[in-house]
DNA sequence: CCGGCATGGCAAA
DNA sequence: TTGCCCTGCCGGA
């Protein structure tokens, strides 16, 4: 589950339903116990989101969460406290208060940091599309003079937080770009468009809670076809689409695996073979 | 029923 | 580059 869009949806299901007042802080399953403890009582002040790294601030500490691959984080709101709250499964976090509660499992990181240690998780970080202080010209910085693919770079963190799989695919889609073309092929104009992309992508999928990136003019609904939304709940492009017809035109879309991960692109629009442009004299 | 896979990231080799 | 971790879900037997 766990791009960006969804630790920041998170960030506000957090606040909106437990920031404000004391909430209880367990670890059923028990891995989570003794540092689940020691914010246990205490005011809750509101969550934060950065990038994929999402902290629920304590006074001057925080609960450091990072979902993985793996992990989900739930709300069972507005139960008014009446209700059972089944143990169900491996939940390493619970909290909760009178109207609600919030269950985390199989997250890569739960962890109870002080300031210090929020700084050592969000200093290495680039520009977060979905953060106001967001500054792209430090992903650029580090894009324009890289040998490594696009779509490599868009999957690292310091480039642009927050941005995972689904997203670097589809938005290399849209902008019809070659995912295995360096870095320093990618011209500022491009850089730029899919920045501004990503913000509009990544802020709609907050919304939604959930992954649209076909255009109108594309969407198999509107031209009276069925849906192809995936199991991620989104209507896409190529993620996860491999050897069906692009919805452009038609030609199967292509999978191969890129530093570990499946990488989805279409072979005849994402074409942008190109010289290096040489560097300007004087 | 069970193995593999997943929107991630780390360490080891 | 590979393996591993976390957990739940899905597809194939």
């Amino acid at each position: 589950m766990p791009e960006g869009h969804v630790t920041h949806r998170l960030a506000i299901g957090f606040t909106e339903r437990l920031a404000g007042a004391p909430v209880r802080s367990t670890s059923p399953q028990g891995r989570f116990a003794e540092e689940a403890g020691e914010v246990d009582g205490h005011l809750l002040d509101a969550a934060e989101a950065y990038g994929k790294n999402l902290f629920v601030h304590f006074g001057d500490r925080a609960v450091h969460v990072h979902l993985g691959l793996a992990g989900k984080l739930a709300f069972v709101g507005d139960d008014g406290g009446g209700a059972a709250r089944p143990i169900t499964g491996a939940i390493r976090w619970r909290v909760e208060n009178e109207r609600g509660y919030a269950d985390l499992r199989g997250p890569q990181a739960c962890k109870l940091v002080d300031d210090a240690g929020i700084r050592s998780i969000t200093d290495p970080l680039g520009p977060d599309p979905l953060r106001e202080d967001a500054d792209p010209e430090v992903g650029w910085a580090r894009v324009r003079r890289s040998a490594t693919p696009i779509g490599l770079l868009l999957m690292d963190q310091r480039i642009s937080a927050g941005v995972g799989n689904i997203f670097r695919a589809e938005v290399l889609y849209r902008h019809r770009i070659d995912p295995m073309m360096q870095g320093r092929l990618l011209r500022r104009k491009e850089w730029d468009a899919i920045w501004t992309d990503l913000v509009g992508l990544m802020h709609d999928a907050v919304r939604k809670g959930r992954i649209d990136t076909v255009r109108p003019e594309h969407d198999p609904v509107a031209m009276g076809r069925a849906p192809r939304v995936d199991r991620h709940g989104g209507e896409v492009y190529v993620y996860r689409r491999a050897d069906q017809a692009c919805l452009v035109c038609a030609t199967p879309v292509r999978t191969t695996t890129l530093g570990g991960r499946n990488l989805f692109w279409c072979p005849s629009c994402q074409r942008t073979s190109r010289r290096r442009v040489p560097a300007a004299r004087g």
